[in-house]
DNA sequence: ACACCCATCCAAACCGCTTTGAATAGAAAG
DNA sequence: CTTTCTATTCAAAGCGGTTTGGATGGGTGT
């Protein structure tokens, strides 16, 4: 069923037709009633490649994905791409996604922007020094950040979490309970989102005069035995953290489980808050959550993207929109004060 | 930089230069030189509209994820987009991927198929009774499902692991150990994965005239706070299991986290054999993984399926293709002996 | 009654590619 | 020296929509 058959069956033109169905005034009422009846009756939908070849617009948006971010970024991404899904398809838009090796994601852009498959691209796990804005710039594409980049925060259109901030307010939390020895669990600081957290934490403790031990520092892909072996092994170095500060609930659950294994009470002997992306898998709500945590849902910050893209950038590739995400400190079981044992 | 362009830069047709592109035949050796070379300094890539609709081919295959689904399935689901993905980009197709409301999945596939967006759609958490592959075949859509579904075997393309035969092994593995009171906790039950890990599960029991005890049998979405929880209580009621066998890691987590707060060690008090889908972000590898498990990459399952998917339905959509994965029974330290206190 | 407007509808061009059906020319065959 | 291939190239017809630039005809104002 295609738009010439209808068109006969209806004893209009092609024009009429498809003027009818696409909300063109210059149509008569009744007529384009008659016409969606009969479009609903034959199950005609236009062909979306021949729409999109004659309008120009591939009614598209991608998202490459570099295997090695998408290895650690692999729940946040998810979560990520359903709330820009939903957000996509209420636009009509189709969501593609590209997972390509590392070295291919400036073949992977070109090759997007010369066949023309997508309007317009979300750009992941922005980097220190990230050099996709200009990429794009070429290629004349359209694009909005999942997170900042340093120094394009103004010639860039981007959406984030209020990372340092978020940090700075936990770490104050710790160090308001008395904690001194507070480690780091971070996310690898070459990514802005850990740089940033970083500068949060130390910012905390330089307001007070604080020293920040090196030692309690770490930066790697945020898994679940990163968070479990870091903290085995500073639990059991001569001067112990008494509190942690972890880049994921993922991470931290590895925390949990090296508290519990080094015989000690998460909350009691041990403070944990970690930053929590409100995964659907990893719920951490509750009345009292497990986890103190700074709360900042990732999926309702794909769906913001997704608007936000669609609905400002597209229809005006030079408009720049910037927005910050909530984030909440969440007070649950995991932290207390600092036991002068 | 378009077709016509092209080939008025050459001096030729847009009949030989398509050709010569595309590898035909008919096309002086020396030209289709010419005309490469030319391509590349002009940066020539065919439209992708433009060909989709000459060609007839959408050169894309879909995924529709209902919310729900992916609400559990969300790391899974992750990881088998991921290898699919790869293997997309290397037969050049590109992923689009639908999320829509849980009643909207079938006009979602309506619309792909009237509007021929995609080649094929992959069928992802087939459950018991899954009308699915009713519907797709009634829209001329090929398919290959992710799992199988109960009575469909013969009748519908699909890739699977052994899930009975899997936990089947891994309960008696328990039960070799001595374990009498084993505990599963499985996803929900409507899924046919769950199902027939259930049905391996009793089977080991049946086999040797053991009875299952239908409190110690839980089945819900495999968070970490349904395996913590349920555990916890089970732990706490008057006969409490002695082993758990666990449909996720992710889950299995949260029983881990259990034991520890009930002050037992896991291996050495209480037994846990979790299914290990191998994702990225939670490694259980190591000389000895901390968790005993059934391991089957869910990454490789993605990329395999996405090959014949491409490979052998799409070539001739009567095809029939079915294919078991591995699963491996690996010892980690997460089991012991039952401990005759 | 005449010119002018609107409201409707339509034929045809166009989007950029693939593919069908010929045309051309030099080579091989008769 | 024709005739038949064969190799190579091309013009034009789709693919299935959208959009431009008119037609058509009844209603209005004078």
């Amino acid at each position: 069923m295609n738009l010439k058959e209808l068109s006969r069956a209806l004893e209009l033109s092609q024009t009429t037709v498809s003027r009818a169905l696409n909300g063109y005034p210059e149509v008569n009422a009744e007529t384009r009633q008659r016409v969606e009846e009969m479009a609903a009756k034959l199950g005609y939908a236009p062909n979306q490649q021949a729409r999109r070849l004659a309008t120009g617009r591939a009614m598209s948006i991608g998202h490459v994905v570099p295997r090695s971010l998408h290895e650690m970024m692999n729940p946040v991404f998810m979560e990520f791409i359903a709330g820009a899904g939903e957000a996509y398809s209420q636009h009509g838009y189709d969501m593609i996604i590209s997972v390509v090796g590392d070295q291919d994601v400036e073949d992977a852009y070109r090759e997007i922007a010369s066949r023309k498959k997508v309007d317009a691209v979300m750009v992941h796990g922005p980097r220190i020094g990230d050099n996709r804005p200009a990429l794009l710039a070429e290629l004349g594409l359209p694009f909005l950040i999942h997170g900042r980049i340093p120094g394009l925060e103004k010639t860039t259109s981007w959406i984030d979490v209020n990372n340092g901030q978020a940090f700075e307010r936990a770490t104050n939390l710790l160090l308001d309970l008395g904690h001194r020895r507070i480690a780091l669990l971070n996310g690898l600081e070459d990514m802005d989102f850990a740089a940033r957290r970083r500068a949060g934490f130390e910012k905390a403790h330089a307001d007070r005069d604080l020293p920040v031990d090196p030692k309690l520092l770490r930066a790697a892909d945020m898994t679940e035995p990163y968070g479990a072996d870091s903290a085995l092994s500073m639990l059991r170095q001569k001067a112990p953290p008494t509190a942690f500060l972890v880049s994921s609930m993922i991470t931290a659950i590895g925390v949990a489980r090296a508290i519990g294994l080094c015989g000690l009470k998460i909350g009691r002997d041990i403070s944990v808050i970690t930053h929590d992306d409100a995964l659907s898998f990893l719920p951490n709500s509750g009345e009292v959550p497990i986890f103190t945590c700074t709360r900042s849902s990732v999926r309702h910050a794909g769906s913001r993207a997704a608007h936000l893209l669609i609905e400002k950038i597209l229809p005006d590739p030079t408009t720049l929109v910037s927005e910050y995400l909530e984030s909440e400190l969440i007070i649950g079981q995991s932290t207390g004060p600092h036991q002068a044992n």
